[in-house]
DNA sequence: GCTTGACCTAAAGTGCACTCTAACAAGTAG
DNA sequence: CTACTTGTTAGAGTGCACTTTAGGTCAAGC
């Protein structure tokens, strides 16, 4: 079961096994060989962890959220205050590759100019 | 002079000799003391280094994109192709971070909802 | 003349996030 | 029965990008 997860989720086996050692999964049940039986809902999980992976959010943090989300409820206060903070800096840090792709852009023009004028340059 | 530098740029003293040495940034000249003295566009330089390092341009790319730029003209067709790469892959990574965003967004206002939903339970 | 502080080098160390290894068990196909 | 696949564990190893250490030099101020 761990390796179609790994397929399905895109994470390596190791790396679910390592991910469930820290905390970030849950202990899935058993089969009777001792085999990890998951829930299909944790691919909705991981692809949310995938998420917090790909913005920048740490490792230690996204153990957190992960350990507060199993205690339930009471700590969705603290859960929204970190997913909050997390929220800002994503946007700063949208709007700061935004002017990036365009400097990019920019640049590549530029490229593209020298490139012409040689080839104006030679005829 | 390299304190200067390292303040201006904001990159650590220490990132700045380290980033000399892997071939990141030319090789200054020095004073009578042997002490490190840069011209003033070497800060422009760093702002642009900057901007690659933030959108996740590894390390050898970036020293691969600085050893080009010092050969000159007859590496811009590399220089363009390798920029273009990276160009593409900042496009999509700035979609997929607008697209968590938005996930980031909708499970706030969730729990928003789950806290009023206990206010009103509780009245 | 001595201290302070910024600078120098080469090399070892650090932290993150995996990633792999070794050695083994159990179920499945031919 | 044998080979193959997929799984198990604890713990060591990896790659990246710095970061710190150790052991110095040098110029300016008191």
């Amino acid at each position: 079961m761990i390796g179609e997860v790994a397929e399905k989720s895109g994470f390596a086996v190791h790396t679910l096994r390592y991910y469930e050692k820290i905390g970030l999964l849950p202990q899935p049940d058993r089969d009777p060989g001792g085999r990890r039986s998951y829930d299909r809902d944790i691919l909705v999980w991981l692809e949310f962890l995938g998420r917090l992976k790909d913005f920048g959010m740490p490792i230690r943090d996204r153990v957190l959220y992960a350990k507060m989300r199993a205690e339930g409820d009471q700590t969705i206060t603290a859960r929204r205050a970190l997913l909050s903070t997390y929220r800002e800096e994503l946007a700063n840090h949208i709007a700061s590759l935004t002017e990036t792709l365009g400097v990019l852009d920019d640049k590549i023009a530029i490229y593209d100019q020298v490139a012409t004028a040689k080839n104006g340059s030679r005829k």
